[in-house]
DNA sequence: CACTTGACCTGTCCGC
DNA sequence: TGCGGACAGGTCAAGT
């Protein structure tokens, strides 16, 4: 699910309610996901919650640290304290809590699915937690708790010492932050000339190029800078890498002002949802027409394995 | 070496 | 309404 919009948007709800807190207790519930030991970093404060790519770092006041990798469906919830243990469906509702949270049951939800799938997302809900795909639970001092949640149990949670981290395989071989000062269009160009035979949106999804593009946000990148994700990295011009550049920059921009994206699992650190679907140009519309030229019909294509969303009249 | 496929899991959606 | 197959935001290992 999470890309680094996503990511960025947990990183910043969490950092809000934890950082300074102690951790006092970890329940493991599916032991494959956690590698390490939980009891290693009980009793120990949380001093940041950083992000390098799709990864988030937890930084801890003793020599370990702990990382999450929520990959396609992983949740990170924080509950505060007076809502731990209470189902939102029997009871009326603290209004004090930062969000507005809905009293919770079936007919709520399927409404509020559709008004995201359709529009205009107004009204955030709690599911009730812990539920059958919560994995893990993470109990805080102040007696508010962190429930990770993952239908497909592909994410990991990882305790490790802080000073091994730069030498995991992950991060050895991450590339720069988009966002960030290292991301450069002279590195975009000096990159695509290593591998010239490559299609564009591969190029894009691989981590080791740039940090924490995935499927949605490479398709509408090369959307707004006009070119097929299929061309190779070797065809594009000099005016193409430069309008690409620019163009991963502001859909990154543009996605993290709409708290990221949600087609199905993905919810924020405290359960709301994202709303840059709603404005995406192309990924899930295939077949719908064009937002931009109004001819064209977004077409779907597997390209290296993942499908791929484009308008065949404004991309070139 | 470059690129593709399969595995990891569970759920949903689509066509027949 | 039921059933089988395709598909889903990520990453890594194994295969071609």
């Amino acid at each position: 699910m999470p890309e680094l919009p996503e990511v960025e948007t947990i990183r910043r709800g969490l950092e809000d309610h934890i950082v300074g807190l102690t951790l006092t207790d970890i329940e493991v519930r599916a032991p494959k996901i956690f590698i390490g030991e939980p009891e290693e970093i009980i009793g120990e404060d949380i001093t940041s919650v950083e992000r390098q790519g799709k990864l988030l770092i937890f930084r801890l006041s003793g020599s370990k640290l702990m990382t999450i990798h929520l990959k396609m469906t992983g949740q990170l919830i924080w509950k505060p304290a007076m809502l731990v243990d209470r189902d939102p469906a029997f009871e009326e509702l603290d209004p004090l809590i930062d969000n507005a949270v809905m009293p919770y049951s079936e007919e709520e939800v399927e409404e509020d699915d559709e008004v995201v799938m359709g529009g205009h997302p107004e009204k955030s809900y709690l599911q009730p937690l812990p539920h059958k795909h919560t994995h893990a639970i993470f109990q805080f001092s102040d007696g508010s708790r962190m429930y990770f949640n993952d239908l497909r149990k592909f994410g990991r949670i990882t305790v490790l010492e802080a000073e091994d981290l730069p030498k995991t395989s992950f991060l050895e071989r991450l590339g720069p932050e988009p966002l960030q000062s290292g991301f450069t269009a002279q590195y975009l160009v000096e990159q695509l000339a290593q591998r010239p035979r490559q299609p564009i949106k591969t190029f894009l999804l691989d981590q080791s190029n740039i940090a924490g593009l995935g499927n949605i946000y490479a398709d509408e990148s090369l959307f707004r800078a006009a070119i097929l994700p299929d061309r190779l990295t070797g065809s594009l011009t000099a005016g193409e890498i430069r309008n690409l550049f620019d163009a991963i920059e502001e859909t990154l921009e543009l996605a993290l002002a709409h708290g990221g994206s949600s087609s199905k699992d993905y919810v924020n650190a405290v359960g709301d949802r994202g709303t840059f679907l709603t404005i995406a140009n192309v990924y899930h519309r295939t077949g719908e027409l064009c937002n931009r030229c109004q001819i064209g019909i977004i077409q779907r294509k597997k390209i290296g394995g993942r499908s791929s969303h484009y308008c065949p009249i404004c991309q070139r």
